[in-house]
DNA sequence: ACAAATTTGTACGTATGTATT
DNA sequence: AAATACATACGTACAAATTTG
């Protein structure tokens, strides 16, 4: 097994192994995958000679970064190691710090634009007709639902997880999805929304630069998607 | 049993919230910033009217996210909310799933590059001879150590620590250092490294780069940092 | 240097709630 | 509908670590 351990150089220093730690070494050591069970809490306990109670506390780590997936009164999994951790933790540090710290909402969204505009090219090139047919749906429901004064989130979400998907890069996809959340979490507490008219209309400009094969388009319809989230960003803080 | 969660101060849920939101909750209510103490486990255990054994579960999950931070015998404080979960999560999912999925790595080079890429400008323009100096000396120390065919990790995370820096975006600079832990740990199960002298060489061509004030040459010579690493992953994933 | 006090860490037993078959 | 397997919850006792006097 690739897990290297213990080799002869650190038996003065050796510190045990903690729970968590050995837990994640039986995953690995049995090449789990994601979905797959864990031994009950019963057996681990057994099975590594400690308590319930530590094996329970060291399930709570492991759940929260997502390494296991517990279904209560059914069994433990192997999770998925989404980042759900990443935007439960960011999401709370933007709510608690976001009055004192502007910039982090501000470095959020410059991230999340930066990342979708560097594949714009790819995306002018690649992105298929039916995709970008789903997601003129998108944008045509979020223009509706903005002139009834309505938010929607869940339009916007899917439309940039589409717009990004096209990447082929996962790793990026994830972490946009989850700035997303961040983003939409936080600015909840800037009070209510703002600009939803012009932010709506901004996806039927993605659309059309898409549809007019420029990548220069494309790149500048996505910044100025983010432009009236900015301005709205810009007057929540001012009015500290 | 279920003692009915007795806060007066918000009963609009229906749900009753988790132990671990009711204290998050209390951070966001109490406005504590990190490093602030938290309440004993005992005294949340009578303040919330709940067992210490669900307080210290909860705490795990805190304290997996960075939101709190236990330190044995002494106390609880609030956390810095830093990406240490994201790390620990994307580490055990590289190595879990590298094997089989040669994307991740990938996805997590291409990353690292667009990200230390789209910033050159910027650094080209405004780091200081300070930082160039001591990322110099770093860069040599690199060299040095490559030439006796030993690896450099302090010196390279530093190295991309201080690049990064420059960008003013904290988001960035602590997601990049992320990436680099979780490749450093990743790779390591890959076998060997490889590549080391022209790797090390690598920085020294950056801050040449740097120096000559042109962003475009920058940009190639932090992808050209990239093709070593790049081309040692390829060797290592060809040979499954 | 020592000891006491405080606080988290570990263990275990028992009872209860919950999802699946 | 019942049985089973399993997670959830509580309480107590003691161990280990850290600060403070």
């Amino acid at each position: 097994m690739v897990t290297q351990w213990p080799t002869a150089d650190d038996d003065a220093e050796r510190v045990p192994l903690t729970v968590v730690d050995r837990i994640k070494r039986y995953i690995l050591i049995n090449r789990l995958s994601p979905g797959d069970p864990m031994p009950t809490e019963n057996e681990l306990s057994d099975q590594l000679a400690v308590s319930r109670s530590r094996i329970r506390e060291a399930m709570k780590t492991l759940s929260a970064l997502d390494i296991v997936e517990v279904r209560h009164g059914y069994g433990t999994f192997v999770g998925a190691m989404s980042l759900t951790g990443l935007a439960e933790s960011l999401a709370f540090r933007g709510m608690l710090t976001s009055h004192r710290d502007k910039h982090f909402l501000a470095d959020l969204i410059d991230l999340r634009e930066l990342l979708e505009v560097n594949w714009a090219p790819l995306v002018v090139e690649r992105l298929d007709a039916d995709t970008v047919a789903a997601m003129r749906a998108l944008a045509t429901t979020m223009v509706d639902l903005a002139a009834q004064g309505r938010e929607f989130p869940v339009e916007d979400r899917q439309f940039h997880q589409l717009l990004v998907a096209t990447s082929g890069n996962a790793l990026v996809g994830q972490l946009l999805d989850v700035f997303w959340q961040v983003h939409s979490l936080v600015s909840e507490t800037l009070g209510p929304a703002s600009l939803l008219p012009e932010t709506a209309q901004a996806h039927h400009a993605i659309l059309d630069a898409i549809e007019s094969r420029s990548a220069e388009s494309l790149e500048a319809a996505i910044r100025r998607h983010y432009a009236p989230i900015r301005e709205r960003m810009r007057r929540a803080t001012d009015g500290l």
